[in-house]
DNA sequence: TCTTCTTTTGTAAGATTTTAACATGATTTT
DNA sequence: AAAATCATGTTAAAATCTTACAAAAGAAGA
C-alpha cells in the first residue's frame, strides 16, 4: 500500500525526470501532501531520488544530463545499455556465484541486478560500489592497478585471487566485435584477465551493444564460440545473430 | 571577480559534493547571502550543480555514486574530517608511493590531494574513485571481500600484494582511541592489513578527528607510539597531545 | 575626468516550502 | 483484545526562497 505508492513515485519521477509537489498532489488526490512528503523522503534515503525545493526529482534523470559519469563512453547508447543491463539481470539465480566486468555496461547490470544472494567477482569499482549497497550480494573486488579511463583494476596479481575462487557464470562485455577477429577490448592485462575467466567460468554470457559490432580493437580475449549467451539490443543485425545460433549460442 | 567567486563555489561543491548556504556563506563572508544565491542559480543555469533546499550539491557528486543516500554520506563532523584531510594532503610529497585506508576521512583526502605524480595504494573503492579522477596519480587496489559499510576491501588474500610493493608512507584513520587501547577499528581483516601495513611503511601518519577519542573498538591495530604523525583537528585535548610528543610524534 | 549605461550587489518584505509536534486511524503482534 | 507499531492527517512554527527596489561598482564613450 504505502511501498506501492511510494515505487509509483520513483517510477514517475525516473519518466519525468522531475516533478513538484502540487504535481504529485495531482497524482495521489488522495493522500496528503504530508504523506507524499514523507514518500520523497523515504526515497531519498535510498538513494533514488534527489529531494529539490518544491518537490524532487530523479536521480537517474540527473545522470544523463551533460556530463560524463565516468568517461564519455557513458553518455553514448546509454539506453541500449540498460536495456542489455535488463536482460541480463534476468538471467541471474539466486545462489550462485558469478564474474562481472568493470565496463559501463557491467554497471548497469549492477544497478539492475535485484537485491538476491549472490556472490559477485569484479574488477570494476564502480560495478563493486553499486552492489554495495545490495544487502544480500557478497562481493569481492579484484585488486590491481587501476586504469582510470573505464575505472577498472587488472593485474597480474590478481590471479591469485582466481586460485581459490570459482564461479558458474561470466557475465562479461567488449569493446568491440567482429566475426574474425571475436570479441576484444583496449588493455592486454584485461584481455589476460577476461581469458582466465573464461576457463574459470562454467558459462559465459556476453553482453555486447550493437554499436560495438564491427569494430577491432587490440586485444582479442574471446572468439565467437567460446560464448554460450549473447546479450544484444534490437539493432543486432539478422545475419550475425545466425552465426551464433548455428553454433547453438543464445542470442537475446 | 564575480566569474572568479561562481568558479570557486563550483569547485567547492565538487569537493564537498553539497553544501548548505549557510556553509557557503562561512567560506564567502564578504558578500551576501542573496549574492551566493545568485551565484547559484546560475551554476543551475549552466547544468553544473543542483540546488536542493539550504543549498546546492554537485552535478558530478550525483552522477558518481547513485546508489548511495546523499543525506547520510554528508552526515557526521564532515568539517573537521575535512580540515584533517587538508593538512595531511599537504604532507605528501612529489614522487613518493603511500598507502590510504578506506575510510571516511581517507576519502575527503582523496579529493583533497594535488594532482602530482605519486603511487597511492588504498583499499577503499571510494578512495581509488576520487583518486582515479586524477591523471598524475597511479593507482593501486587492494582487492578482497567488500565491506558494505565503508566500501572498503579487506581480505587476507591482499597479503599477496603487500609481497611485492612498498610504500614509504601510509596516512590512516581510526575509528577509535584511547591511550590505553591504541587506534582501533571494528572490523578484523581490517585490523590485521593495518597492522601489516604497519610493517610495510616507513612512516606512518594517523587522521583522527577528536570524537573518536576515548571510543573503543574491538580491534586494536597500532599502539600510540606506532605512529609518527597524529593529524587532528583543534578540538583535540592538550594533556593527551603531551603524551605523544613526549614521545617525539608529532601532532598537528 | 565626467557622464551615462550596464552589471553586480545589498536589503528587506512577502510568499512559499519544509519541518516538527501531536492526534488519529490502521495494521500487526502477542 | 490489548499493546505496540506503523501510516496518515492537521496545524503552527521555522526555515528558505523570491521579488522588487535601491545603492554601489565597473565599463564605455565623449
Amino acid at each position: 500500500m504505502k511501498r506501492d505508492r511510494v515505487e509509483e513515485i520513483a517510477e514517475l519521477l525516473d519518466k519525468r525526470g522531475k516533478l513538484t509537489l502540487e504535481q504529485l498532489d495531482d497524482y495521489f488526490p488522495h493522500v496528503s501532501q504530508m504523506t507524499l512528503r514523507r514518500d520523497l523522503y523515504q526515497l531519498e534515503q535510498e538513494g533514488r531520488i534527489i529531494r529539490v525545493r518544491g518537490g524532487a526529482m530523479s536521480v537517474k534523470e540527473v545522470q544523463k544530463v551533460s556530463g560524463e559519469p565516468y568517461t564519455k563512453k557513458t553518455a553514448i547508447h546509454t539506453d541500449e545499455k540498460i536495456k542489455i543491463a535488463q536482460k541480463a539481470a534476468r538471467l541471474v539465480d539466486e545462489n550462485t556465484s558469478l564474474f562481472v566486468d568493470g565496463g559501463t555496461t557491467a554497471m548497469y547490470l549492477a544497478k539492475e541486478l535485484p537485491d538476491i544472494n549472490v556472490h559477485v567477482f569484479t574488477n570494476g569499482l564502480a560495478v563493486a560500489i553499486e552492489l554495495a549497497q545490495k544487502k544480500n550480494v557478497h562481493l569481492t573486488v579484484l585488486g590491481g592497478q587501476v586504469l582510470k579511463d573505464n575505472l577498472s583494476t587488472a593485474s597480474p596479481v590478481a590471479k591469485s585471487y582466481f586460485d581459490n575462487t570459482n564461479f558458474e557464470l561470466a557475465i562479461i562485455s567488449a569493446s568491440a566485435f567482429t566475426p574474425e577477429n571475436g570479441f576484444s577490448c583496449a588493455s592486454q592485462v584485461e584481455a589476460d584477465l577476461l581469458k582466465m575467466t573464461r576457463k574459470k567460468a562454467k558459462s559465459m554470457y556476453m553482453m555486447l551493444d550493437s554499436s560495438k559490432i564491427g569494430k577491432i580493437m587490440p586485444y582479442t580475449f574471446a572468439r565467437l564460440e567460446d560464448i554460450d549467451v549473447l546479450i544484444t539490443d534490437d539493432n543486432f543485425p539478422a545475419e550475425l545473430k545466425d552465426k551464433f545460433t548455428q553454433r547453438n549460442i543464445v542470442v537475446m
